[in-house]
DNA sequence: ACTATATTGTTTGACGTCAAACCAAAATAA
DNA sequence: TTATTTTGGTTTGACGTCAAACAATATAGT
């Protein structure tokens, strides 16, 4: 053994860093290239999160929460109340009162929202064509199992 | 076939999303659910990118450019001109002119820059800790070089 | 040498994100 | 019923991130 090695499995101060440090950063890196990516093709200068709501919207049904869509995508109900505002300004939903609860809020889309979300397929359709044919889907495809299993132990775990 | 199904490939209307997209969530929520763990971690406020460039520094060496140090991470050299200001800030960094470049300037590690990433890793220790024994390490290590495919695909697709 | 082009770093402006503090309404307990 | 606690949403403040425009220096081409 090196001089140093501690002989415990965590990160000690000489080490290389461990294989799972590895993981979470080529998965940062991976987030970062396809988030830019695909905000450089969203229209209006909109970003991938305002499409994911409206897209979340169009196929599960609105008149949701927002809190109940923040959930959805494991983001704070004050990162979503942004989200939501800035998607409102554009005109792209509707907020209305919920009448079952005056606490809430809910949330129903506007043509101009339908518009956007159909628009926003089709702008991505060309680049997700391009890369489909560089990447390997079988391969990454076989991967997902075991990425859904990771967000789920980080999901149980938030209170670490 | 079900009505709408048009039969190619890319994100049609209807559609249920391609895997593919299904991937990039995960590989998202994961990100997002790992980074603010490790936030939540770090000293004094400081996020997990800070320690990043801190810890590469060490590894690798100081007296790197921004620009080398911002390739390396895969981010714009806008985003980190904006981190290693936090860094210097704090006096965790000393930035000093390039004797060869006039343009350019070179990054240097403080005594307080080592110790901040020294305590940083033992900070970690004890959650890495805890969450090793729930994590399936096995698979996860195993999945690495498709992601790291993924990675270079679009690393090399950034101008789609 | 001189001009045109490329590169390094900074700035600006718009979004995202979190955690924590806050308010109002609802649910629960006393 | 009244008091306490929980819950949905907003606000605040600090970071991250990008793309685009800019200044200063370097490099290439002629």
């Amino acid at each position: 053994m090196g001089a140093g090695d501690t002989n415990h499995e965590s990160l000690s101060l000489n080490d290389q860093p461990p294989k799972i440090f590895e993981l979470f950063n080529e998965i940062g890196i991976i987030n970062q290239l396809s988030v830019a990516l695909f905000n450089r093709l969203m229209p209006d200068g909109l970003h991938v999160s305002h499409f994911s709501v409206l897209n979340h919207l169009v196929r599960l049904g609105d008149g949701k929460t927002p809190l109940a869509i923040a959930q959805a995508f494991q983001i704070t109900k004050g990162t979503m109340t942004h989200t939501l505002s800035v998607l409102e300004r554009r005109g792209l939903i509707r907020l209305e009162a919920n009448p079952h609860d005056k606490r809430s809020k809910l949330v129903f889309l506007t043509d101009e929202g339908r518009g956007f979300r159909n628009n926003a397929i089709q702008g991505l359709a060309p680049a997700a064509q391009k890369l489909s044919r560089k990447i390997d889907m079988e391969g990454l495809i076989a991967i997902l199992p075991e990425l859904t299993k990771l967000r789920k132990v980080l999901d149980e775990n938030r209170d670490l």
